[in-house]
DNA sequence: GAATGTTTAGGGCGCC
DNA sequence: GGCGCCCTAAACATTC
């Protein structure tokens, strides 16, 4: 199996497993989910590798997206026709790398269907997904924010005040700790093709945001969010409360390790800024023409009726 | 028929 | 060596 090379990986496989591809392209996403098609399309837009060999790697990526509970599939509605479902992350499914890299996963993300706590269900699954894409939507709608992800579109988890950053929020997935095989920092390396993502300064790291008590995207409410889906399984060092079903670090990231923000760079990394228009949710467009309020069960499956919910909201 | 989704199987590799 | 993660292949079912 090759290697990621020295000089440049525009033609050699990316150091990412399937799951982490998925991730970043689900992530990418301003709903957070994707269908099959869209995953295939941003993975090989951004990793050429992927441009051949189709038919084995995507049969390898179903089979991860089936296999692994980490991801979720969400139907589409019956006003949305078309192949597939859409596919998104377990909102419990944080956690799952070492050290918030995606190089490779400390703990095989597993839903316990004992854990009450944990939402199992793709409904509920779908119900969190709402809500996260609210929050989402209300930082990109909130003014007095600067220039960041939100601006852009590119996976802000939560809005300002929550501070809840998922693990699989861009942030994380650009590879904050990455460097070359040969110890080389991404800065260092002046070929690097547009096609890996770049480090920058985007990311505190989500252990200590979970560690800090930020992760309260309602605001104080308690130990559940909306729709009653718990928090605190995401936030390891807020309550003591282990559960099975949610990996925790085992080496927490020291808080020195995660200096403070500065300012938000003007170019976001490649991998991002290179987001073609197809990469928006399908069902965008069909948000906007829906006067009516999405009754529950339009919400629970449709990312059109997540956004329009937003809207209403706003 | 093609795309999508599920399941099973086997092997490589790293960690403990 | 055992275990877990990852990759690959294949077969099959379902959906459009």
């Amino acid at each position: 199996m090759p290697r990621p090379g020295r000089n440049t990986y525009s033609d050699q496989k990316p150091p990412y497993s399937y799951i982490s591809l998925t991730a970043m392209a689900i992530q990418s996403a301003p709903e957070k989910m994707l269908p099959l098609s869209e995953i295939y399309k941003f993975i090989m837009e951004r990793f050429p590798y992927y441009r051949e060999n189709t038919q084995r790697w995507q049969n390898s990526l179903r089979h991860n997206l089936s296999f692994n509970d980490c991801f979720i599939k969400i139907p589409r509605r019956p006003d949305q026709p078309g192949k597939g479902s859409f596919w998104a992350l377990h909102p419990s499914c944080g956690d799952m790398f070492e050290n918030g890299s995606f190089l490779r996963r400390r703990k095989r993300f597993k839903v316990l269907k004992a854990d009450p706590l944990a939402p199992s269900k793709p409904a509920e699954a779908a119900q969190f997904l709402q809500q996260q894409a609210k929050l989402r939507l209300g930082a990109l709608a909130a003014p007095h924010l600067p220039p960041g992800p939100a601006a852009y579109g590119l996976g802000v988890a939560a809005p300002a005040g929550s501070g809840f950053k998922h693990p699989f929020a861009i942030e994380n997935i650009i590879a904050r700790e990455y460097k070359m095989p040969g110890g080389l920092p991404f800065p260092a390396v002046p070929a690097m093709p547009a096609a890996y993502p770049l480090p920058n300064q985007l990311a505190p790291g989500w252990p200590h945001v979970y560690g800090s008590g930020m992760l309260d995207p309602m605001g104080g409410a308690g130990d559940y969010g909306a729709y009653g889906v718990p928090l605190k399984p995401l936030c390891h060092a807020a309550g003591g409360q282990t559960l099975p079903a949610i990996p925790v670090p085992i080496k927490p990231a020291p808080a020195a390790a995660v200096p403070a923000l500065p300012a938000l760079p003007a170019p976001l990394p490649a991998i991002l800024s290179n987001s073609p228009p197809s990469l928006s949710p399908p069902s965008s467009q069909t948000a906007a023409s829906q006067s009516s309020p999405a009754t529950p069960s339009e919400t629970l499956t449709s990312p059109a009726s997540a956004l329009h919910a937003v809207v209403a909201v706003h």
